[in-house]
Formats: C-alpha cells, structure tokens, sequence
DNA sequence: TAGTGTGAACCGTTTCACAGCC
DNA sequence: GGCTGTGAAACGGTTCACACTA
C-alpha cells in the first residue's frame, strides 16, 4: 500500500459522514492529544482514531440466531477486517448441524457454559423476537458487555456497564414516513 | 378483538420505549390536539397516533436487492401489518428468475421505466454497497421519498423533501465498543 | 391522590466567530 | 488564503416543578 500521508479536511470528512467540518474538528480534538497543529493527513489519523477507540486488532463476536439475519450478519461480517465472529448460537439444532463452518456452534442453551471461558465482549443477536430476552441475559451472563440487537424486540440495558443497540428494521420505515409526513405540517 | 379501553400511564409508555414519562407527555402533547384531559387509554391513544402519523392504511413498499438481506426484509414483512413490500428490483436477473413469488419483480435498471406509474413513496435498499448509489437515483427520479438504505454505503440526501436513513450493521458493533470503551476513561 | 399538561431550568451538541498557523 | 482549534452563542431535547383535573 502507497504511503498515504495525503491531507484531508475537516470538512471533507464530514462530508463523508454526513456532518460539518466543525463537528470533526471539535469530535477530533476530544479524542486526539492535541500535539498536532498541522493539518490533517489521511493514514496517521486514521490510525490516532483507531488508536483511541481500541481498533487496532478486530472485534471477537458471537453470533446468536442463526436465521436468514445470522447467515446475512455471518456472510458480510467475513469480508471485514474490523471485526470476526469467532463463536455461534442458536436454538434449533438442525440449524446448526446444516452449518459447514469452521467457526464453533452450539445450542444457545450452552451459552452459560461455553461464553465465559471465552473473554467475548460483544455480541449480536439475530434470533427470533420471542427468544430475544432470553437470550440476551444468558449473554450478560456470560460476560457480553455490547450487543448488538436485530431481533426487533426492544432490550433495556440491565445496568450502566452494558450497552445494547437495539435496529429494528421495520419500525425504521415508519418512523421515516412519520418524520417526512410531519414536517409537512408546518 | 376485546374493548381495549384500559388506562396507561405514560410512565409506563416510556418504559417500554426506553424513555421517561415526561417526554412521552410531550410528544403526545405535540401530536394530538389536547381535548382530552382525562388519563390516556390504549386503544384510543394508539389509533389518535396512527393518525397523526398516517399508519391507519400500510405503507406501500419497494424493494430493491434480493440478496440474502433483502431475502430477510421480504419474510419478515410478510408477517406485519404496517407495511407491505408490492414491487421488487435486483439487479441479477437470475435471482429475479429463480422467485416463486406473486410480488412482481423486475431488474434494477428497468426503475425508471416502471416505478413512476405505481405512486410508490417508500423504498428499502438492500443491495451490494458498489451498487447503492446508482439504485438509489433511480429511485428518487422514480418518486421515492423515503429510503432504507441497508448497503452500508453512506447516502446523503440530494435535498429536503427525501428522506434517508442509514443503516450500517457492521459498524454499529464498532460504535458500540468505542463508547463503552470510552466512557470507561473518566 | 395519582396522573396529565406545561412553563422554566438544564444540559449536551451544533453552529458561529475568530484568533493562530502553515 | 485556507485550515485548524476553541471560546461563546444558539439550539433542541430532556428533566424539573407544579398547577390542574378526573
């Protein structure tokens, strides 16, 4: 790879995450020691951020639920370098069998068993809604402090130390018609 | 379907949503025309709400990618209510060929050509990344307003009367660690 | 008395404005 | 001159406090 020392602004970075240059720069100084007062250059940056927010080696995942939204999660996540899923779940077992991976599966009734000796600290749950909230105290318990929840069904944080994204998909697109059909109102 | 006129506090409300009863008080203030002073009851609440965001009929849906994550989004829709997915896009004609379905189906570039007779307003994306945002122009000169873009690539909107949400799977796992890791540094 | 509706205070984030640096 | 870094103002959303009502 060529050396890419090259400059970037503020504002074109923002541009790529859909924000203003002043954000990225006031986002940047929070993260960043602030020595530098030179502009920005694409790859040492890139590393000072990765640098602060732990991303230097990828991600140890496991993957509950191993549906047609596991398989996507599974599928996608294996040409990605930021993160690996290392460990797998699910209920039905037959769905497990069919699996010629390389990667361990196993019953999620095990995850008690299995998960701690592993150090795992992240996980994503792509299981049923109905076995949403089962599973995702069996994951706690196993010591997952991030998940990352598909399921749809809305998980609360159990205490401070964990936190849960909880996507659902679906209600994404009502909330779109509702905001677009409510600034209309004005 | 038995008389749901059961009283709910927006305590509760909140509760469910992750959020504090004050707020849900708010947003119920914002909404409804304030009459009613009485406590909030279920099915009334709900249905004023529906109204206000126009869900009383679903949302008509189109679908572009039907890879395994578009795959995903069609058979869990077909079990809800709110939204139907009624016309489906890929850019693969093969695996336009390969569905048994009654939703009509036809490839990516024929947008254009198709979706400006059919009055659709809603749009989920769920193509290769390489891929969005060509599929996503097509879709506003066809008429789209709001777009679920499922691909990961980044999409801003070309201007305020269209919508969009990103949505990127991969790098909520990311933004899930690197908050947690740095709240961990106070 | 429990719960709603709403001004007023509060707080985190974004934007503005501008001084300093390359 | 263009870009960064950062106080100060502006903004939007949340929480507080409390009067009002069923």
């Amino acid at each position: 790879m060529k050396d890419e020392n090259i400059p970037v602004t503020s504002e074109t970075l923002g541009s790529y995450l859909g924000t203003s240059g002043d954000s990225i720069r006031r986002d940047i100084g929070c993260l960043i020691p602030k020595e530098g007062k030179g502009h920005y250059e694409k790859r040492p940056l890139a590393e000072e951020i990765a640098q602060a927010f732990g991303f230097e080696e990828p991600l140890k995942i496991c993957l509950v639920g191993l549906g047609i939204l596991g398989q996507y999660m599974l599928q996608t996540m294996d040409q990605w370098d930021h993160a690996k899923i290392v460990l797998l779940f699910d209920t039905k077992i037959n769905r497990l069998e069919r699996l010629d991976q390389s990667i361990p599966a196993f019953p999620a009734w095990e995850i008690p068993e299995i998960l701690p000796s592993r150090g795992i600290k992240t996980a994503v749950l792509a299981t049923e809604a109905e076995e949403a909230e089962k599973n995702a105290s069996r994951l706690f318990s196993g010591g997952v402090k991030y998940l990352l929840n598909l399921t749809g069904y809305y998980l609360r944080s159990p205490h401070g130390g964990i936190r849960i994204k909880n996507i659902n998909l679906l209600s994404e697109l009502l909330c779109l018609k509702a905001t677009l059909q409510n600034q209309r109102k004005e």
